[in-house]
DNA sequence: TACGAACAATAGAGCGCTCCAACAATCGTG
DNA sequence: CACGATTGTTGGAGCGCTCTATTGTTCGTA
C-alpha cells in the first residue's frame, strides 16, 4: 500500500480510501491510484483490513452434511445472496463424528467472522446460544430461542400433514414413519406426523421407526420392517435420502412402489424428479431459505434489528409417482 | 491477550507461546495461563495472528458446481485430510455465471490463503498460472502446466476407453457421445472416446454431441437425437448428471434403457448406486482425490517439493443396470 | 567450583491496514 | 469580503498478534 501511495504520490490513507471505494476522492486521483495499484499488482490485505476495521466481511457458513442435496441447493441461495452483499462465505462441513461440529465452530470464531450460518445443526442448544452471545447467528431447519439467534425453518408440522394427509386421502391406513433421529427438524417432523394421524383417526396405527437424514438408515429402517405379518401399505421418510434408501430396500424385499407400498420423502431435493425415481415429496423452498438466512444476517450485523426472528417458510406436496392408493385385498 | 498475561501473571509472548503449543513452557505456567484465558473467555485472534505470521492456515477451495454430487464427495476427502492437518477450508461455489470463478478467485486471495484448490474450474489456464505464480494452488480434475501448480486428475482417457470397450465388447457399434463441453476433464473424455472408438474399429460412428456437466445437457443432447431414422443404440455421457438427463429423455420418448438404448455415465456419484437408477458408470476415487489434493498442497506449503507433481488416478468401470447387449434387428 | 549448553521467559519491533483528528483548499452566504 | 461549512487529503496511533534477539536460570560436565 506504501508503494502504490508512493508511485501515485499520494498518501496512504487516501489510498486505502480509493481501495474502499470512498466517494470523497477526486476522480483524478482515484484513477491514479488504480493505475498504480494494477501496475505494482497490488492486492489489498483482509487479514490486515479485518484487524484494523474491527469485521472481516466473512459470513461463516457451517454444514451438516455435505451429501445431502439439501444443502447444496440452500447454499446456492446463501451465496448468492452474500455475492451481491459484498460477504466471503467461509463454509465447514462437520464430518459425522459426534462433536467435529463443536471443533469445526470454534475454528471459525477464532477467524471474527461477522456472523455465522448454521445449517441444520446437531449442536446442543446450549452451544447456540453462547455463539449468539459472541456473534450474530441464524439457524437454518431449527428453532432456537435466544439472544443474537435469528431462524429459518419451514413449518415442519404443517410439512408433514401434508405427507399423512396425502397418504390417508389414498386410503392408507398403515402408514409409519422413518424419522431424522436427532438430526435437525427431526422432531417436529415426527410431532407432526403423530398429530396428523391422530387428526386423520389413524391414532392406533402411529409406528415411528428411528432413522437418521441418510440412505442408509432408510434401507435399515425398512430391513427391519421386512417379513412383518402385516406390513404398512405406506412410508413417510424423514428426507428425500431416506426415502430412496426405504424404496430400495422395499424393491429388494419384493415389494412394488407403489403398488404394493407407498413411499413420500421430504425436501424435495434433485435426483427426487429424476424419472426413474420420480419421489412424490414435500418440497422446501430450499434456496429462499437460503437467501433470507442471508438477509436475517446482514440485518443484524448492519445492527437493523434488535428482536430475533424466525421465519417460517411454506412446504408444498410434490406428488409424483411413489404414492398410489393401497392394493386392495 | 494482554488481559490474559496479567491475570496470569506472565508476558504476553508467553501467552502467545502457550496458545500456540510451544513445547518450551513450563507445565505450571502453561496450566496458569490456560486456566486465566478459560477465566476470561478468551479466543485468539486468527486475523491478527495471520499478518503477524505471514500464513493464514487457510486453505482456499474454489468448487466449481456444488449440484454435483462429485464436488461433495471429493471435498470430503479434503476437509478430512485438512482436519487432521490444521487447516481451516474457506469454500467458494463459483455459480454459472461466466466469470465469477474469477471474482471468488481474486476475493480468496485477498485472503492471503496458504494455499488454493481448484475443482474442475474452468478458469483460463492463464488464469491458474497467475494464481499458482503467488500461492501454492492444487488443480483437480484438469490438467495444467505451470510452476507451483500441482494437478490431481484422473486417466480420463482410459476412463472413456473403460466405457467405450465396455459397450463395444457387448456388441454395440452406434456409440455416440454427450461431451462436457468446456468444463474440466471433458476435453481429455472426448479424445478418450474418440480414440477407443478408433481402436475397436469403430471410427466412422463417431459421433460427439455438444454437452455440459448437466442434467440438463443430457436431456437436450438426447432430445435432439430422437427421432432420427438411425438412432444410436449406446450413449456414452460425460458424466452422471447428464447420463441421467439423457435416460430421463430417451424413456419418455419411448426408448427404454438398457433394452432399446444402453447408457454409460462417468463419476460413479452416490446416486449411480440407487436401486431405480442403477447407473453403469465409470468410477473415480473422489475421496482420494481430495485427500491427495491436500496432501500435495500441504508438502508445497511446507516446501518439500520443488518440482510440479501430476497425480494420475485409475478409473474402473462399474457395470450396472443400464447397459446391454444391442437389440436385435 | 567454574563454564558453556540448553531451557524458560521477556521486551519490543512490526505485520498491512483503518480510523480519527487535523488540516488546506474551495465553496456559498449574508 | 469575512465567515463557517464542505470537500479532499494527510499523518499517526493502534488493531492483536508473532518473531527475533536478549536475558535470566538451571543443568551436566570437566
Amino acid at each position: 500500500m506504501e508503494d502504490v501511495a508512493r508511485r501515485a504520490g499520494v498518501s496512504r490513507s487516501l489510498v486505502s480510501l480509493v481501495m474502499r471505494g470512498s466517494p470523497h476522492v477526486s476522480a483524478e486521483r482515484r484513477s491514479r491510484v488504480l493505475g498504480a495499484a494494477a501496475e505494482l499488482g497490488y492486492s489489498p490485505n483482509a487479514m490486515a483490513r479485518g484487524l484494523a476495521s474491527r469485521q472481516s466481511g466473512v459470513v461463516a457458513v457451517l454444514i451438516n452434511d455435505l451429501h445431502n442435496p439439501f444443502f447444496a441447493e440452500a447454499f446456492d441461495g446463501l451465496a448468492s445472496e452474500a455475492e451481491s452483499m459484498g460477504y466471503l462465505l467461509l463454509l465447514g462441513a462437520g464430518s459425522n463424528q459426534h462433536g467435529s461440529e463443536q471443533v469445526a465452530l470454534d475454528g471459525f470464531l477464532e477467524y471474527r467472522p461477522d456472523g455465522i450460518v448454521l445449517l441444520s445443526p446437531r449442536l446442543p442448544s446450549s452451544a447456540i446460544v453462547a455463539v449468539g452471545a459472541r456473534v450474530p447467528v441464524v439457524v437454518v431447519g431449527r428453532a432456537v430461542r435466544a439472544d443474537g439467534v435469528d431462524c429459518v425453518m419451514t413449518d415442519e408440522r404443517r410439512g408433514a400433514q401434508l405427507a399423512v394427509d396425502h397418504l390417508a386421502a389414498l386410503g392408507h391406513r398403515r402408514i409409519v414413519h422413518i424419522d431424522g433421529g436427532r438430526g435437525a427438524g427431526a422432531g417436529p417432523r415426527r410431532h407432526g406426523y403423530r398429530r396428523a394421524m391422530t387428526r386423520s383417526g389413524l391414532e392406533r396405527f402411529v409406528e415411528v421407526l428411528a432413522g437418521d437424514f441418510t440412505e442408509r438408515a432408510g434401507t435399515q429402517a425398512v430391513d427391519a420392517l421386512v417379513g412383518r405379518r402385516a406390513m404398512p401399505t405406506a412410508v413417510f421418510a424423514a428426507n428425500d435420502l431416506v426415502a430412496v434408501g426405504a424404496i430400495d430396500a422395499l424393491e429388494r424385499a419384493g415389494h412394488d412402489v407403489p403398488e404394493s407400498v407407498s413411499v413420500v420423502g421430504y425436501d424435495n431435493t434433485f435426483f427426487a424428479h429424476l424419472g426413474h425415481i420420480s419421489l412424490t415429496t414435500v418440497d422446501q423452498p430450499r434456496e429462499e431459505m437460503g437467501r433470507k438466512a442471508l438477509g436475517l444476517l446482514a440485518d443484524r450485523i448492519d445492527g437493523k434489528r434488535g428482536a430475533t426472528e424466525l421465519i417460517l417458510t411454506t412446504p408444498h406436496l410434490i406428488e409424483r409417482s411413489t404414492t398410489a392408493p393401497p392394493r386392495r385385498r
